[in-house]
DNA sequence: CGGCGAGTTGAAGAGCTTCAAGCCTGGTGG
DNA sequence: CCACCAGGCTTGAAGCTCTTCAACTCGCCG
């Protein structure tokens, strides 16, 4: 049960047949649990294990000298880092839960095993890491050239149809909108912004009826204007590409 | 010859032996070359193989609707695109040179040759992947958490640091500075900057005696002060995390 | 010799930050 | 059980960084 986050987001990158589940719900690992606000890994630090997030999240992030910090990217069940490890590095950056968070630590040796066992999954895994370099760059974009305004609301949509993709728990999201366990500071601190501002632009947001906060869900009242306004085109998901490519091979 | 940026790169991720330099050599490619200016991949592009660049330099981008640019990363003589290809994708950013460009363009199939026929070279393709990323996550800080003086001098010392570990062609650099063969259009989207505020950066840290321009050069006068305000630190560059590595396996 | 791309400079203004203060909520301990 | 505290959210006012608009220079190529 624990495990099917991170089997919805397999399926998006490959048609699994029952072996295929199997294998995924077998994975040899240790379970982990992670109180709210744990440092996981710190920047610096030698990592030997992949860890795949079964329940909550957590931010990748990296602190400069005067305390200034960045999140790059956020993590979402159904997430795997770090798979660099597996040819061995130390971490350039760190890793911290927002929510308590539950996760599976795989060991580089049965995450080969893995992937020789499976072509599909070697695909899927792939998949993923594609994926992700994809968000790192579509966060360069947004930080780099879009107004406060446009970056939030393509945050909120990216963060929103990740969400969906792996359902991320029950009752996380719906046509509606989605649960965001995000402080707005964190937020800030994802896009390069102050809170104060983060939250004046918000506020802003809500009075121009593009969306309702309340009580840690964000709920979109015109998604496609919201979208338009921010400039998001989900193209960078890579969604059906690789379905297509599927259909070839 | 010409292929000697890729061979100096890759042994710094791996202890290369004859027989490896002579796999490297012979890889199996078209050559090909590019004018200054030019369009090499169109975002949304399906890409049919890896192009490792020999000679000159090249931008990833994108583009939003209004013509607002962002530049993700430079590409430099050693550098190879997309290894995604391997598992087929659609480009979602695009390539440009800034210089003219020679290139080296390897089918897949022969790229996966290389792939099993080495494991060094494998091992070494998974390192440069992973310090593309790093590079990716420390264009984030930069244009997320630093002032226009920081990013600048950041960026700068970043490229320094690459193009002395190709040699990237004669002359390309030495321990004074380097040869930088972008405009201040360009440096500014990858900085988020305007040209406008690049340059009047630029030119306070002449006045403040950090650096000098003569030519398409830059010359550092004083590269710890200016790693020291700019906050740079080399780590992510990871390169001597895999030489550890390389010693225990 | 004309024009184009790149660089430079000034002046005005917008967007975001900084500093400061108050509010609201949930959790903790007396 | 309630007082208190801490963390997160909210708002105002002032100011700074960076942008925008505009104009001029320089070197290069046709």
């Amino acid at each position: 049960m624990a495990r099917k986050a991170l089997l919805r987001r397999i399926s998006f990158y490959a048609d699994l047949d029952d072996a295929d589940q199997q294998v995924i719900m077998e994975i040899n690992g240790r379970d982990q649990h992670f109180e709210k606000n744990t440092e996981i890994i710190d920047a610096g630090q030698e990592m030997d294990s992949v860890l795949i997030v079964k329940e909550g999240w957590a931010i990748r992030y990296k602190t400069l000298e005067d305390g200034r910090r960045q999140v790059l990217n956020v993590l979402l069940p159904g997430d795997m880092f770090d798979l660099q490890v597996l040819v061995a590095a130390e971490s350039d950056h760190s890793v911290k839960t927002v929510t308590s968070l539950k996760g599976l630590s795989v060991r580089p040796s049965e995450f080969r095993r893995l992937l020789t066992e499976s072509g599909k999954l070697t695909l899927a895994f792939w998949w993923m890491q594609v994926q992700e370099e994809a968000f790192l760059r579509e966060q360069i974009v947004r930080n780099g050239k879009q107004t406060a305004r446009e970056r939030i609301g393509h945050f909120l949509l990216e963060l929103y149809r990740r969400v969906l993709i792996t359902g991320a728990g029950a009752g996380a999201g719906n046509e509606e909108g989605f649960r965001v366990p995000l402080t707005q500071t964190v937020i800030a601190d994802a896009l390069g912004l102050t809170p104060i501002h983060t939250n004046r632009v918000l506020r802003q947001l809500e009075r121009d009826d593009l969306l309702e906060r309340d009580n840690g869900w964000i709920l979109f009242k015109d998604q496609r204007r919201l979208a338009e306004i921010s400039q998001f085109d989900i193209g960078y998901f890579h969604l059906d590409a690789f379905r297509m490519r599927l259909g070839r091979e």
